[in-house]
RNA sequence: AGAGGGUUGGGUGAGUGGCUUAAACCAGCAGUUUGCUAAACUGUCGUACGCCUAAAAGUGUACCGGGGGUUCGAAUCCCCCACCCUCUACCA
């Protein structure tokens, strides 16, 4: 009884992706969705020292410069908009006398008062574009400010300042000769980077045998979990519209970052979060709906431009990958509980695995745009000796919800901002490299019991 | 892809330039009546942004798929776009 949301999540079932030819285009400028929730202006004037500290806390520069300019803008939005509606009113009046005097068959007098309204129009016209133009410029300057990170959240610039938070598991102690993921790949032949090469480019692997069926086996273990958990298993489509993507962040972004089509302007998605948390956009949930809990499973897509260097050999970074993600909405007094409840479920899935991990807090120079609060769960690639990201776990407070307009009616009838969250559980890549090289043996690699009833196989040898 | 028909509040659905302040009904909410349920009756019932408030109340503007235009005045007339339905064609 999890989310029967009245036909919300009748989603499209699939796409015929083979027909579409996707252009990659790294700036594509076009029309913002229209219409824009003021709520966030309103929480930088009642907290502006909240909100200047905590863009500091993320290192992002001219903090306090760009929401005085936001606030400015705002009161000229005000005044303007107090202006324009006055006379407006006016006119609407001299109109409705107009039509009673016309039906009074007063022509004369009616078109006397005529005359009164053309310069009240020029006068409405002219701020009407002036309101217009603040509102796209306040518009520009909000898309540009990433969220404000939790009063809990540290300072840091870099991944080097995130915090530890736990370990769990015991790293294996390897036999001798024992080899990185890559090369693992190659000796069993289950995943050809070299064939994906050929029929679309680098980091566009073929998944083989029993490779191809450790992904279908990892994809059903994760989804069946999260319906245990309480998930509604949703299938969103792959592809989004420009609007989907400025409601939860990604544009204008991570504009450069996604695969984009051109010809109908619609964007690969780099996470299922994008469609699933904006099958909620515009809407209006009642409390008693909460928490939303959605889980779905899509392939994911990202360009990575100019992030390839020395640690991203084999699956340690790809542009197309599998990903469960798991996504929640929920009562703002409540998301924080949900999301360690969400750290706990994603943990609870690597212990299943059996593979070693840690938690970090980030901080907020390493957190994304649209974050208060991230966890990153990290495995330990023992052949690699190092540890993988494989789960983001953040909460975003009203960040997404006020650009999806997504609201919840409470008690008191009014309608309220949601809290949004999500978490990768999981992305299959890196578990895959760390299942690979932490139970391999001389004798071939040995998979966790609790994938075998899925994949059909014990050993991949 | 071609032709035709559509898109109005949570739902059904009226509305061909001013009597619309978007009718009516259903659902919802509050109340009255009632031994309970049901029914009946009365009231209420959209969203956003302003103004005014300590707050509420009140009040202004905008919104009838989206954008633009005509007009003193547009749900209504014109143009562009999106989506839905039917038929034809094609196709997993």
């Amino acid at each position: 009884m999890v989310n029967k949301n009245r036909g919300l999540l009748k989603v499209p079932f699939s796409i015929q992706t083979t027909a579409i030819i996707f252009t990659i285009f790294a700036l594509y400028n076009s029309n913002t969705p229209k219409q824009l929730t003021m709520l966030q202006v309103n929480f930088i004037r009642d907290n502006f020292d909240i909100a200047v500290g905590g863009l500091k806390k993320r290192n992002f520069p001219q903090a306090e410069n760009l929401l005085s300019q936001v606030l400015e803008i705002d009161k000229k939005r005000k005044e303007t908009q107090s202006h324009r509606d006055s006379l407006q009113a006016e006119s609407n009046s001299i109109s409705k006398e107009i039509g009673a005097l016309m039906q009074a068959g007063k022509k004369e007098d009616a078109e006397k008062v005529k005359a009164r309204t053309s310069v009240i129009k020029g006068q409405v016209k002219a701020l009407e574009n002036d309101f217009d133009q603040l509102e796209e410029k306040l518009r520009q300057l909000l898309y540009t400010l990433p969220n404000i990170p939790h009063h809990s959240v540290p300072a840091g610039i870099s991944e080097e300042d995130n915090e530890v938070v736990l370990e769990n598991g015991s790293i294996p102690t390897l036999y001798e000769g024992n080899r990185p993921h890559w090369e693992l790949i190659k000796k069993y032949d289950i995943i050809d980077f070299e064939l994906g090469t050929k029929i679309t480019g680098a980091g566009f692997p073929v998944y083989k045998g029993k490779g191809a069926r450790l992904q279908r086996g990892l994809v059903n273990f994760f989804l069946d979990e999260a319906f245990k958990q309480g998930y509604y298993e949703v299938q969103p489509p792959i592809l989004v519209n420009e609007e989907s993507g400025y409601a939860t962040g990604q544009l204008p972004d991570k504009e450069g970052q996604m695969y984009h089509d051109a010809s109908e302007n619609l964007y690969l998605i780099p996470t299922a979060e994008v469609p699933i948390t904006n099958l909620y956009r515009g809407e209006i949930v009642n409390e008693s709906d909460f928490p939303i809990k959605n889980v779905g499973f899509t392939p994911c897509f990202r360009r990575e431009a100019g992030s390839w260097g020395a640690h991203v050999r084999g699956l340690n970074r790809l542009h197309q990958f599998d990903k469960v993600e798991v996504v929640q909405i929920t009562h703002p007094e409540k998301s924080y509980a949900a999301l360690e409840e969400m750290s706990k479920y994603v943990q609870g899935l690597l212990q299943k695995l059996g593979l070693p991990y840690r938690v970090l807090k980030l901080c907020g120079g390493d957190m994304g745009f649209t974050s208060a609060f991230t966890y990153d769960m990290e495995v330990y690639s023992a052949a690699q000796e190092r540890w993988l990201e494989v789960s983001s776990v953040s909460n975003f407070e009203t960040y997404q919800a006020n650009r999806l307009k997504l609201r919840f009616r409470g008690e008191d009838k009014k309608t309220t901002l949601a809290h949004t969250l999500n978490g990768s559980a999981l992305a299959l890549p890196r578990i895959v490299a760390s299942l690979l090289e932490n139970n391999q043996h001389e004798k071939g690699i040995k998979m966790p019991e609790v994938l075998v009833p899925y994949l059909g196989f014990e050993w991949i040898e």
